[in-house]
RNA sequence: GGAGGGAUGACAGAGCGGCCGAAUGUACCGGUCUUGAAAACCGGCGUGGGCUUGCCCACCGUGGGUUCAAAUCCCACUCCCUCCGCCA
C-alpha cells in the first residue's frame, strides 16, 4: 500500500512516479477526494462521539447526586445524539471502505532508478553471463545435439510425464519421474545449502489465508492468478513471498535483530490465467512449480545491500550450474504490483532457443510492510521495514535449460560437478 | 469431530457497567547516590487516527448486540491449552 500521508503531502510526486507505470492520474486523483470526504465525516461522527461520552458522564455525576431529573433528560438527550451518530459513523465507514479498496489497487511508487518504459519491451538488459565469459570466451555456440527441446530430451530418457501429470491435476501440472524427479530434488537440497550461511530456513505452509494474500498484494489485484479453496477462505501460495512477508505481521521489530533473512522451499501455484494458451509445451509455463525463495525483512539503509545479496546468489547459483543467463532491470511499467524495483534472470535453453525467466529479485520499501504492519523501533521512533526478496531458484525452467545444456552427442544428459554430492552418478541414461 | 478452560500493554498479571487507556510487578529509558557497577530511591514508559497542537477519537482475540455509558453483560466466530475420539 502506498503511503497516504505522502499523497497528502506531495500529489504531485505521488502522481508523477505512478504515471511512469501507466496508473492514469483520475486513480490517483479519485483517492485524494476521497481522503478529503472521509476526513470530513470522520469529524463529524467524532465530535458526536465526544459529545455522547461527555453526557454520559455527566449522567453519572447526575445520579451520584440522586438527581435523577436531570439524568433522564440527559440520557434522553444522548439516545437522540446516539442516532444521528450511528448515521454519521455509517457514512463514515462506507467512505472509508471505498478509500481503501481504491488504495489497494493502487501499486507501489517504482523507484527513480527503475528504467522507464511501459512494458517488457522496454525492460534493459544489464549483462550476461555464460561459462568463460570472464576469460573471454565468446557467447557459446551450441551443438546440434544441444538444440533439441527438454520434452523430447525428457520422453527419450523417460523422466518427465506431461500426460500423466495432466491425467491427475490437468494439463501444465508436470510429473517428474525417476532421475527427472532426483534431479528436482538436488537442486532445491544445493539451493538451501548454499544459504545456509545467513539464511534461517523455513518450510511455511502451502495455503494461506485471503489475509496473509493481501499482504503481499496478490490480493485484491491478482485473484484470477491463484487457486483458491473457498470452503475455507484459503488459496494456495503463488511463492513463498506470502507466508515469509506476513510470518512477523503485525509485529514491532528490534532494530538490532534486522534483517531477519529467511530462506524457503515450497511449491508455486500459479493459475496463469492471462496467459492462457501461450507457452503451453513442456515446462515453459506450468500451474505448479518448486522454488527456494530468499527473502529479508530491512532497514531502509540495510535494503539495498539486501536486494544485492539475493541477486548475488540467485546468479552464484547459476553459475555453479554452468547455465548462460541475462540480467534485465525491469522497467517502471513491467514492475510487479508491489514491487518498487526488480531485477530479473533469465536462463538460455538451448533446446528452445528461449530466454526463460527463473528469478525475480524485487525490492518493495516499506509498500507490502504497511499493507502486513510490520515495523521495527528504531532511535526515530517506530516505522515500516523495508522488504526484499527473489528467486533463487525457480526449478521447472531450469531442470529444462539444464537437460537442453547438458545433452551429449550420444543423447544422455551429464549434469554439472557442481550437483554431484546430490545428485551421485552424474550422466542421465534412457531407462532400460 | 466431542467436552472443558483461557485470550488484557514488551512480558507477567489485576480489573462491583460510570474519570479504566487500563492497578501492580518485571523489563526498558532518564536522574539521585557510588571511584565504577549493583542495590536502593525519584521520574518516565502502548499503538494508530483527526484537527483549531492542545484537545478530541479509536483500540483490552475478531465481528455483532444490549445500554445514556461496555475490558466488564449477551450472541457468533477464531486461536491457544487440557481430556476423549479419529488419523499419516
Amino acid at each position: 500500500m502506498i503511503d497516504l500521508a505522502q499523497l497528502r503531502r506531495e500529489p504531485g510526486v505521488v502522481t508523477a512516479a505512478l504515471a511512469r507505470r501507466g496508473v492514469p492520474r483520475s486513480s490517483v486523483d479519485a483517492i485524494v477526494q476521497l481522503d478529503i470526504e472521509h476526513r470530513q465525516r470522520l469529524q463529524e461522527a467524532e465530535a458526536l462521539r465526544a459529545e455522547i461520552k461527555d453526557l454520559s458522564r455527566r449522567v453519572a455525576l447526575a445520579r451520584r447526586a440522586h438527581d435523577d431529573a436531570q439524568a433522564q433528560l440527559l440520557q434522553a438527550t444522548s439516545r437522540d445524539l446516539g442516532e444521528r451518530e450511528r448515521v454519521a459513523a455509517e457514512a463514515t465507514e462506507a467512505v472509508a471502505a471505498d478509500l481503501r479498496a481504491q488504495l489497494l489497487m493502487i501499486p507501489n511508487l517504482p523507484a527513480p532508478e527503475a528504467p522507464e518504459g511501459l512494458d517488457e519491451g522496454d525492460n534493459v538488459e544489464v549483462r550476461r553471463w555464460w561459462v568463460g565469459v570472464d576469460e573471454g570466451a565468446p557467447f557459446p555456440t551450441y551443438q546440434e545435439h544441444q538444440r533439441v527441446a527438454h520434452w523430447d530430451v525428457a520422453r527419450e530418457l523417460g523422466i518427465l510425464d506431461l500426460e500423466t501429470g495432466a491425467k491427475l491435476a490437468g494439463s501444465m501440472f508436470p510429473l517428474y519421474r525417476g532421475d527427472g524427479a532426483r534431479l528436482l530434488r538436488a537442486l532445491s537440497f544445493l539451493a538451501l545449502d548454499r544459504h545456509r550461511d545467513a539464511y534461517e530456513e523455513i518450510r511455511p505452509p502451502s495455503v494461506a489465508l485471503t489475509e496473509t494474500m493481501m499482504s503481499t498484494g496478490h490480493l485484491p489485484k491478482s485473484a484470477d492468478d491463484m487457486y483458491e479453496v473457498p470452503r475455507d477462505d484459503l488459496w494456495l501460495i503463488p511463492t513463498a513471498e506470502v507466508p515469509l512477508t506476513s510470518m512477523r505481521r503485525g509485529e514491532i521489530l528490534e532494530e538490532s535483530e534486522l534483517p531477519i533473512r529467511l530462506t524457503a522451499l515450497t511449491a508455486c501455484f500459479r493459475r496463469e490465467a492471462g496467459a492462457a494458451g501461450r507457452d503451453t509445451r513442456g515446462l515453459l509455463r506450468v500451474h505448479e512449480f518448486d522454488k527456494v525463495e530468499l527473502f529479508a525483512y530491512c532497514t531502509p539503509e540495510q535494503a539495498e545491500a539486501a536486494h544485492a545479496d539475493i541477486l548475488a546468489r540467485a546468479e552464484g547459483l547459476l553459475r555453479e550450474l554452468g547455465l548462460t543467463y541475462r540480467v534485465l532491470d525491469l522497467c517502471a511499467g513491467d514492475l510487479g504490483t508491489s514491487s518498487a524495483r526488480t531485477i530479473d534472470l533469465e536462463v538460455y535453453s538451448p533446446g528452445v532457443d528461449r530466454w526463460l525467466e527463473v528469478s525475480s529479485v524485487s525490492w518493495f520499501r516499506d509498500f507490502q510492510a504497511r499493507r502486513a504492519n510490520v515495523r521495527y523501533r528504531s532511535a526515530q521512533g517506530t516505522q515500516f521495514v523495508h522488504t526484499v526478496n527473489g528467486s533463487a531458484l525457480a526449478w521447472a525452467r531450469i531442470w529444462a535449460a539444464l537437460v537442453e545444456t547438458y545433452r551429449q552427442a550420444d543423447a544422455t544428459v551429464r549434469l554439472p560437478e557442481v550437483l554431484a554430492p546430490y545428485f551421485g552418478e552424474l550422466t542421465i541414461r534412457p531407462r532400460s
